[in-house]
RNA sequence: GCUCCGGUAGUAUAGUCCGGUCAAGUAUAACGGCCUCUCGAGCCGUGGACCCGGGUUCGAAUCCCGGCCGGAGCACCA
């Protein structure tokens, strides 16, 4: 206590961090979060934690009795340049993977089964993991795991769209492997382990197995020597028996406090004549299942670093009996919670279903979040990216909301879009007494002058001077009387009348200032003559039909724009008639 | 039921391993203001969270125990 007393640079820090956290605190300290700062530069003083804390809370005492006034005062005399910290913006970045120095080359891969079109469920796992080989320097592989011609049917238009979403995605492939062309590899080590009598061939019917091994007593098969194991497993391969009446199983261990663990199935029967698979049609009647087809893939293949979804935990376990009865080492594994989206379907069953009933127009209906889908909505594959490098590859389960990515996807486009107005609930407001002609010179982009602009040129006709303008009805239609509008870049008009089907109004005068001090609505418009017909159409799949300016009739499909006011849209076609979809505010 | 994981604002995330600079940072959304010839962008500001209960400790988002809630697996699917 007394030493502390006499040091003098202490006692001065701690009055400065008492000073300091009191006035942020409304002029009350509290001597907890001193203590921590004190402990912090000073961790030796550990050791006299109490001489400390009496110290310190002698000295939050006297300077709570100070007023906040007070006490800013003197901090501002004593120390002038203490206050505030900057704000650090910091850009997330993926956390370093584990054990990188064990490997020379880090090595990680996709592997979808094809029997669907890929969706932003799929997004951590693809660019989870080919971001961490690119960051490494690695190697990213495109498995397809197809190896169940009966359930979960490949299909083949699927190998290829996987491969397109990939490469939208920006995701370079390294290396393609497809399992169905390797089966006689998984048949060389399914033979291996039965000769070592690690695995055996079992005949039992699977519910009498499942009885068995939930109460941990092993089936008659499991006994079997390994030359009737062989056997039997020739008489797989040679088609002997049925579907179901055979099946190879590695041993685990019977006790496992995980009955899903114990002595999982590694081969079965698929009766091909019936199933064919799409790609080796009845060739092979012996197929791997998940475990042994991707346990022995991942170590030949080299892979470092498994990155999937958490509904694989148990099968780490499971493979690991089959890695160890080949002295491998297991790769190092990440497994992230799912991912959802609010409000969108991410099962492919459900997906695929729906397409079939016709509820949705195809694979990229609005209302999917296919990545063909989101594609098609202008949603740029680089914020899908940031999005998910953003939400990291932690176990918990994310439910991502639209907002989010579409905030991403905003910042993208914002800065590179080209403005053009859209009349939706198109009325014609023509409007009398316009005094010249006018040339409206209107920027592509409010920020970039660079990037040009687009004219209309509006000539007034007829005795009374009148031009014609497609406006929003919307726009005008609550108590217009008294008030004036602008045309945005042109000039400031009153309504007269309004009708169902027309306007009529009268020219007020051409300031902006005047406007602005009017505080008067600015609304988009397009000349009477220099219009496309255009059509937006919307998440929900519903249809917005209206005019788009003619200065959009160049544009070209996939281009993205934003129709001011609006929001952005993705030109889908443009010949005769502008269909674009909608992507976000 | 059994076996595993998880739980920080509306959403997402940092911090958790190794207790103290965290009366909790950031992004987005919300709200207010400024700016802008878009309702977009930008700038400034406000409000908002450690699942609950015990314990250990001078001190717990962090460690321990118990509970609650959520998810996944328990397929001859992947």
């Amino acid at each position: 206590m007394l030493i502390l007393d006499k040091d003098k640079e202490l006692s001065e820090i701690i009055q400065k961090v008492t000073f300091l956290n009191a006035i942020k605190h409304n002029g009350k300290a509290q001597s907890s979060a001193i203590i921590g700062k004190i402990i912090v530069e000073y961790p030796d003083l550990k050791k006299r934690i109490k001489d400390l804390s009496n110290l310190i809370d002698k000295t939050v005492l006297e300077i709570n009795l100070l007023s906040i006034e007070e006490q800013t005062q003197i901090v501002k005399k004593r120390w002038p340049n203490a206050d505030k910290k900057e704000k650090i913006k910091e850009k997330r970045k993926l956390p370093p993977l584990k054990s990188v120095d064990e490997y020379s080359k880090i090595i990680t891969r996709f592997s979808p089964n094809p029997d669907c079109v890929l969706h932003l469920g799929s997004a951590r796992a693809i660019i989870l993991s080919h971001e961490y080989a690119r960051k490494y320097g690695g190697k990213f592989i495109l498995r397809f795991e197809d190896t169940d011609p009966k359930v979960k049917k490949p299909i083949i238009e699927f190998y290829d769209s996987i491969r397109k979403d990939l490469e939208w995605l920006g995701c370079v492939i390294d290396e393609e492997y497809i399992q169905s062309d390797r089966l006689p590899i998984y048949y060389d080590y399914a033979e291996k382990l039965l000769s070592k009598g690690q695995a055996y061939v079992c005949k039992c019917v699977p519910d009498d197995f499942r009885k068995k091994i939930n109460q941990k007593k092993e089936c008659k098969c499991r006994s079997f020597s390994v030359k009737k194991n062989l056997k039997h497993w020739n008489l797989m391969l040679e088609g002997a028996y049925a579907e179901g009446e055979a099946i190879v199983r590695i041993k685990t261990d019977i006790y496992h406090p995980n009955p899903a663990v114990r002595d999982w199935p590694a081969l079965r029967i698929i009766n091909t004549n019936k199933s064919p698979h799409p790609r080796t049609g009845n060739k092979y009647r012996v197929w791997p299942l998940y475990n042994m087809a991707a346990g022995i893939d991942d170590h030949l293949m080299g892979i470092t670093h498994i990155i999937r979804g958490k509904e694989h935990l148990t099968n780490m376990v499971r493979q690991k009996y089959m890695y160890e009865y080949f002295a491998w080492d297991y790769p190092e594994t990440i497994h992230y919670g799912r991912l959802k989206i609010t409000g969108a379907l991410l099962s492919k069953s459900k997906i695929i279903k729906g397409v079939k009933d016709g509820d949705y127009y195809g694979w990229d209906d609005p209302r999917l979040a296919t990545f063909e889908a989101l594609k098609k909505r202008g949603i740029q594959p680089e914020s899908i990216k940031k999005m998910i490098i953003d939400v990291g590859p932690k176990t918990a389960d994310v439910t991502l909301s639209w907002e989010n990515l579409y905030s991403y996807n905003r910042k993208f486009l914002d800065p590179k879009t080209n403005r053009y107005f859209l009349v939706l609930n198109p009325i014609l407001l023509t409007v009398k007494f316009v005094p010249r002609i006018f040339e409206a010179t209107l920027k592509l982009h409010p920020q970039n002058p660079d990037i040009g602009f687009r004219t209309y040129k509006i000539i007034p006709e007829g005795n009374q001077n009148q031009v014609s303008f497609w406006i929003d009805k919307n726009d005008v239609k609550n108590s217009f009387k008294d008030k004036i509008f602008r045309l945005m870049e042109l000039f400031n008009f009153r309504i007269d009348q309004i009708n169902d089907n027309d306007i009529k109004a009268s020219y007020v005068s051409e300031s902006y200032k005047e406007a602005k001090k009017l505080r008067s609505k600015f609304i988009h418009w397009i000349c009477q003559n220099a219009n496309i017909p255009c059509v937006v159409i919307m998440p929900d799949a519903s249809i917005n039909n209206g005019f788009a300016e003619s200065a959009c009739k160049n544009l070209k499909p996939n281009t993205i724009i934003q129709f001011e006011r609006f929001g952005f849209v993705r030109v889908d076609q443009n010949e005769g008639k502008l269909v674009t979809y909608y992507s976000h505010k």
